[in-house]
DNA sequence: ATTTTATGTCAGCGTTGTTGACATTCCAAG
DNA sequence: CTTGGAATGTCAACAACGCTGACATAAAAT
């Protein structure tokens, strides 16, 4: 007999069309929620959204190269560049000719760069608190398995590596 | 005493930043997936993700007026305009005029148009279908209630109309 | 010494957001 | 009935940020 509703009995109702749908739409509705209140605070600085990604993970990897970041980011280096360039320019971003190799490019952030990131961080951090405090530790279990399955797989690679610590 | 080991003791280490950033960048990195499919088939038609969303949203409900669109997909008239006159002209999509009030134009996807809508359809299903499956019936039911949490208020409602049903 | 790799620049294009200006239609106040 | 405002949708132009292609530079690898 089913525990929790949803036993081994696997009756599949939610995987009806029906369903997937739905899950398709609060994909969406949700990925708004999610982008919204780091998109207000960016406007105040002109910024887009691609100057947010560069600084959280620039932040995640203080060092990283550039073509680290554009793997991860999944854009080309010619788009990246333009965003690097800005931020280069505005003082948040510091780039260091790699010791090393020489043509790679190390990428930190400035005292300004880890302001502005804090401050977007905090904001988006704050609505995903939120929202897992509403919904609760098993619920926010389901949601990083279903996200994480929903991932194409070399990305997922990615992400299981960052989010398992930088080697 | 917990019961699944997360009972009402409630220890809160999910809440901890660190859990915070890793559903952050699996977002991210999930909605990246999440469009990856449709936006290789729309690449074909050179058509955009803009595409996919009002064909998406017009056979969801059929006559749905240009106003109602723009609120469900959050962009402004002028942008949702350009999208849906290439959808017209290209014979997707069909705008008639109403016939109580004639300012406003009710939009019907064409034979092709329901066509294309299935072809994106199907294949951004099946990515969420395998992701469902994977994760199983209780993961799912949480990743929906982390998602609607994490929708804007005015957003979470509409969704939820949508969701039940269109009166 | 030659080839490959990593980075960057410049030029240009496409999608999809944005505002501003404007036409049409409806409705309500006078 | 007329007029003025609100609602709706269209056209034009601009910005952010993806993309490709061509090319320069410098270092590493062979």
């Amino acid at each position: 007999m089913p525990e929790n509703g949803v036993g081994r009995g696997e009756n599949l109702l939610f995987l009806t069309d029906e369903q997937l749908r739905k899950g398709i739409e609060a994909m969406f509705f949700a990925y708004r929620g999610f982008t919204a209140d780091p998109d207000r605070i960016l406007a105040q600085y002109n910024y887009g959204r691609a100057h947010h990604r560069a600084l959280h993970f620039i932040n995640r990897s203080h060092g990283t190269t550039v073509n680290n970041l554009l793997s991860v980011l999944g854009v080309t280096k010619q788009s990246l560049n333009r965003v690097l360039r800005t931020l280069i320019e505005d003082g948040l971003v510091e780039s260091r000719v790699g010791r090393r190799d020489r043509r790679e490019r190390h990428l930190y952030l400035t005292e300004a760069g880890r302001a502005l990131e804090a401050e977007l961080s905090e904001a988006q951090q704050a609505r995903m608190r939120a929202a897992y405090r509403a919904a609760g530790p098993q619920a926010v279990a389901g949601f990083r398995q279903v996200l994480e399955a929903m991932m194409e797989d070399d990305i997922r690679r990615q992400y299981l590596q960052l989010r398992d610590g930088k080697p």
